[in-house]
DNA sequence: CTACGAGTCCAAAACGTTTTAGGATTGACA
DNA sequence: TGTCAATCCTAAAACGTTTTGGACTCGTAG
């Protein structure tokens, strides 16, 4: 693989007059130096080593993105963005994805050791919503540029999530435009776990019920929740459906019966939705229903699922921009994206 | 941050001494000598500047894992595959998603720059079924060790695969095994595309295919397939559930009706399962029902379905081994994947 | 004739590591 | 006393870049 010293061999001039002019400062060589030398490179089809680069920049060039696997379904329209982002910037991606906190310091090592220029990552979160490695990242944080994704557990980094709170919103306000007076939030029993503190293990619950609470508020209604339990036991997912399968005899029990039903998301509205069937309620003429994530689920669902899209793409974009102003030593402060609402056909007008 | 040559100095010693002993030559120097480089080391937090190995090594001890994002579903799973076998060597993954030829070829370039020790790639495939980038693949191969996963376009590279004949085969064994007699294969128009050379972009349909008939026969009976069409507009997902939930009329007005349904994947058996609901066909007591890749539609249906799960995190790890044992200068053969059989509720013993 | 500026180019050092080849010191043995 | 081997360590070179601080050659003005 051919190297400065090959080109400046083959052109008749010194390594440093091709490095400059390869770089792109050409206006202080001679025109015909130029050309020759970039015609040689070519010829010799020559890379630069990022690696040699490096080690006199100081810089690797590299950002690492350091996420758990929770975030499993959101990985690759995270990791798109990200790219997208990076563009054509000298910059590329190294990946660790990590189980739990004791990976995660291994990644982090390794991070320290390739001199990696920034970090995207996705702290890690214990059963019990404590955060292990807070204490390292802390530590990195002071040398090496941040940005954390999805939680904001490291204090003075800068964050990009996704607003829960408005997409409870922006699902509520969607209602009550269609004319629902009568609207329940469906959720999971450990949705208000995270009040005390504002952070937390179920701290997207709290934020979405909040924000269902806002908009109702706002147009003169209380909020009325009915939360399901999880057991823990069987697939996620499917205890999601059943949970939102089993809440249809509260909806239809309780003082009044609604018409609409915001969810947590997308396997409780299609468990709902399921439920509604088997019990011949139309949706949406007697219930409206929405969902959150917008999944493979929620396209498939019969009829299919109106919900709010999570915008994993632009956490990765968003992350990847604030964290090349802060490599470029500028501040930059947190981000709340927001989730797009995809209107399908599980929710219309309030029938009378 | 520290380097040799500041624990060098720190405990008298020369630097390659120090790089020495942190390297594990430890017989070679007096044990007090290590002692004290090692605690040293320990105490002012050496990391080793894996760009300046990577310089003098000229290795820069990274892989790159090239996927386009078709794959988009397995992208989490097949990280982390990689990732564990990756386990602690010295190796880090850098990633690159792509979603197209074009940008394909830019990342390939990037690739080279870092001078990465093996590549793992998914060669993207165009609309019409060609490769565009194979030929700089092609060329790069006989530089760099390569690994492709998800296909095989690239004559004398290893691959590793998912075996889609072994699923069809045992997809429909299963069903023998519970007494079907009567088993038809959905899947869509352009199954049989791929026919002629054994490759091409419907490659897995015909496999899969083949599978099934190679099981009937087996047991004596003859291959019956419904396929629907695929119109491209909508969603990819809905297509197939569209197009599942579509045959149950072909599968019912047949010379015989089928006991047993073996699809191409997840959402046609949705599609199907759906349609039988609304149809008043039990499922499994009048009709079982397989589906192929086990996401989260296969879970939650009810019931939920009995799939073949694909292996992407054993790609990820295979792949991974086999680009390892490449980098170490052995040759390696492909390697062919088998799905898992998922059986859950939709498939059951035959009524008479 | 000298001085100076503009226009081109280059020598040398530096980045942090590993490797090669060998130097210094010691003790044992002839 | 000199030789040899063993033990412990190091000097120097190398990897491929970029950067710093000039050097050299013209032409032109003082």
């Amino acid at each position: 693989m051919a190297r400065l010293k090959d080109i400046a061999e083959e052109a008749g001039v010194s390594i440093p007059t091709v490095s400059l002019i390869l770089s792109g400062k050409t206006q202080e060589f001679n025109p015909d130096t130029c050309r020759r030398v970039l015609q040689v490179a070519d010829k010799l089809e020559y890379r630069p080593n990022i690696a040699a680069r490096s080690l006199q920049q100081q810089k690797s060039f590299l950002i690492a993105l350091l996420v758990s696997d929770v975030n499993a379904t959101l990985m690759s329209d995270l990791l798109r963005g990200v790219f997208r982002a990076l563009g054509d910037t000298d910059y590329s991606p190294v990946v660790f994805s990590h189980a739990g906190p004791k990976e995660e310091r291994n990644c982090l090592e390794r991070c320290l050791e390739r001199r990696v220029d920034g970090l995207i990552v996705n702290v890690a979160v214990e059963e019990d919503g404590s955060t292990d490695v807070s204490r390292y990242l802390e530590a990195v944080a002071d040398e090496i540029p941040i940005v954390e994704i999805f939680g904001h557990f490291l204090p003075g980094v800068p964050s990009v999530n996704v607003d829960f709170k408005a997409a409870g919103r922006d699902a509520t306000r969607h209602l009550i435009e269609l004319g629902h007076r009568s609207i329940v939030h469906l959720t999971h029993e450990h949705y208000d776990t995270a009040r005390g503190d504002g952070s937390g293990q179920h701290f997207d619950a709290w934020e979405r019920y909040l924000g269902c609470e806002e908009a109702l508020q706002h147009a003169g209604m209380a909020p009325r929740v009915v939360a399901h339990p999880i057991s823990g036991e069987i697939n996620v997912a499917q205890q999601f459906v059943r949970g939102g399968a089993g809440c249809l005899e509260s909806l239809l029990g309780g003082p009044q019966t609604p018409t609409a039903v915001v969810c947590y998301n997308d396997f409780e509205a299609y468990g709902l939705l399921q439920a509604c069937r088997a019990h011949g309620i139309k949706v949406p003429e007697q219930l409206s229903i929405v969902g959150y994530a917008d999944g493979d689920v929620a396209s498939i669902s019969a009829p299919p699922l109106t919900t709010l899209r999570i915008p994993a793409g632009e956490v990765g974009s968003a992350s990847t921009q604030t964290l090349m102003e802060l490599i470029d030593g500028k501040t930059a402060g947190s981000r709340l994206l927001s989730s797009e609402l995809v209107v399908r056909r599980t929710t219309g007008p309030v029938s009378r």
